[in-house]
RNA sequence: GGCCAGGUGGCAGAGUGGUCAUGCAGCGGCCUGCAAAGCCGUGUACGCCGGUUCGAUUCCGACCCUGGCCUCCA
């Protein structure tokens, strides 16, 4: 099946094709581990590592890198705020953040390098751009001259001149170019810093992507990805050093970016008070729900975070799910493989509404099936097509029911409502079900019987 | 100011030069003791104005509006 992808720097839809016959490699960018991820940080790695899965099926060996940024500026600070040693809130946030990501669902790398296990790339890649006449060093930093690389601006769509007349802040006084940026900086002795030969310190941000991409992925790679904010500076930074570094080769063939997670409309900021933390809706949202808003939109479109669109998800999992409540456990438990369809939805630039609205029109089909093989076949087909989403691999029965604690009474209740509907007693009965109502409790009669869920959409 | 996205039915959200997205919610019916779940049915949707065309939500141009980026940012 033929792959195409939206790629930023052509800015068109484009076939893809690794670049070395079966092997893909593919690069998306992670956090920086000072604070929890928010769901905004949890759009790339959900899509993009969707994306990897789809590959996965596509070529016989994909390699997929998403880094964690543990050197940086932010995390001194938040190191200087609090006390912590900078490694304890690193290890802290990085562990929340892998955490929070397998919570929901995002594939799971094949490499996660860190910055401050890649020192001597990113010195070394310093030193090829000066011998390069691409750096200088000026007072213990190591910058990039921009005036050195005559595409710089290419994947921006921005003029090194605009960017000069837009610059808003201070230019140091050792740039040759205002628009020259850090490769390596100076630490004074309270800041983490590592032995150089322009003396200690600590790299810049861009260069660690850079080094830590050739260094397990090659000096060309397929796919680098990450948030449409990082187009400018980030991405247009690593475009320079790593061509200037490479002697001109191409450094990601495909350059694809998601949208931005806005809440109520507006982009998630502190002083706005509306960062929704990953970790925090996690204790009030199924993760699942969570997910499938991610991949409720089209990768690239801004995706607008609301109560009540969890709300409606929430309820479409619902139905999903009640698709699967009387399915055997040996079917659920089987790898079922994916609909055509829905791989082929995943092929269009991943357009995962599309495929969303394949699995709910599978998840139709196992309520129009007629007889027990129709059924098991389109739950088999349902499943296959949730699996590659990563969506319906939970217990149908623990989605409804929770860790029920009180299964024993509520099936007593059950069997009294039976009773008491056999005799025709429906005061009784009501009285029962309004009972467990009253519990968020709804009981659903069905020709095996009755069966009851719970109400809620939160986790226990 | 420069650059880049986008404006689709009550809501979310794909897509297309000429019968259908899909889901949620609503309404009517079936089923049910009554419900719930499910099934069946149900909506003159494509920002505004021009243009191209036999025909435009879809292509082109102008306009209005929204959001993002312009060296902190997924």
């Amino acid at each position: 099946m033929d792959l195409r992808l939206y790629n930023s720097w052509s800015r068109s839809i484009e076939a893809f094709q690794p670049l070395d016959g079966n092997r893909v490699t593919m690069y998306c960018c992670g956090p920086t581990v000072y604070n929890y991820a928010h769901i905004g940080n949890a759009r790339p790695p959900v899509v993009f590592g969707l994306l990897a899965d789809v590959l996965r099926r596509l070529y016989p060996q994909v390699i997929y890198a998403r880094n964690i940024t543990d050197i940086d500026d932010r995390i001194n600070q938040a190191s200087i705020d609090s006390g912590e040693p900078i490694s304890a809130i690193a290890g802290r946030y990085a562990q929340i953040y892998q955490t929070d990501m397998r919570a929901l669902g995002a594939s799971q790398p094949d490499i996660e390098p860190r910055a401050t296990e890649h020192i001597a790339p990113i010195v070394a890649m310093c030193e090829r751009l000066i011998d390069a006449g691409h750096a200088y060093a000026a007072q213990g930093h190591v910058l990039f001259d921009v005036g050195s690389y005559a595409d710089y601006g290419r994947l921006s769509g921005r003029s090194v001149d605009e960017m000069i007349a837009g610059a808003r802040i201070e230019v140091a006084p050792y740039k040759r170019n205002p628009g020259d940026f850090v490769l390596w900086k100076p630490s004074s002795d309270d800041l983490p810093g590592w032995d150089s030969p322009w003396g200690r310190g600590r790299p810049g941000w861009h260069i660690e992507c850079s080094a830590m991409a050739e260094s397990h992925l090659g000096e060309t790679i397929d796919i680098h990805a990450g948030g449409v904010d990082l187009v400018f500076p980030h991405h247009e930074n690593e475009v320079a050093q790593s061509t200037c570094a490479h002697g001109g080769k191409t450094f990601a063939r495909f350059w694809l970016h998601n949208g931005f997670v806005t809440v109520e409309g507006r982009k998630m900021s502190k002083s706005l008070g509306n960062v929704l933390l990953v970790d925090q809706l996690r204790q009030r949202h199924k993760p699942e729900a969570l997910r499938f808003l991610l991949l409720n939109a089209h990768y690239r479109q801004p995706m607008d975070w609301s109560e009540s669109a969890l709300e409606q998800i929430g309820n479409t999992l619902d139905r999903l799910y009640g698709a699967l409540r009387d399915a055997p456990p040996d079917l659920l438990a089987a790898e079922h493989s994916a609909p055509e369809d829905v791989l082929a939805a995943l092929c269009e630039d991943l357009n995962t509404p599309q495929a969303l609205a394949l699995l709910s029109q599978y998840g139709h089909e196992v309520y129009r099936a007629e007889g027990e093989q129709a059924r098991a076949a389109a739950q088999r087909r349902l499943l296959g097509a949730g699996r590659l989403l990563g969506l319906l691999q939970t217990d149908p029965q623990a989605w409804f029911q929770g860790e029920a604690a009180d299964g024993e009474r509520i099936d007593a209740l059950l069997a009294e409502r039976q009773q008491a509907k056999a005799t025709r007693n429906f005061a009784r009965a009501d009285a029962i079900r309004a009972q467990l109502a009253a519990e968020g409790i709804q009981i659903e009669d069905t020709p095996q019987g009755p069966r009851w869920r719970r109400d809620s959409r939160v986790e226990a």
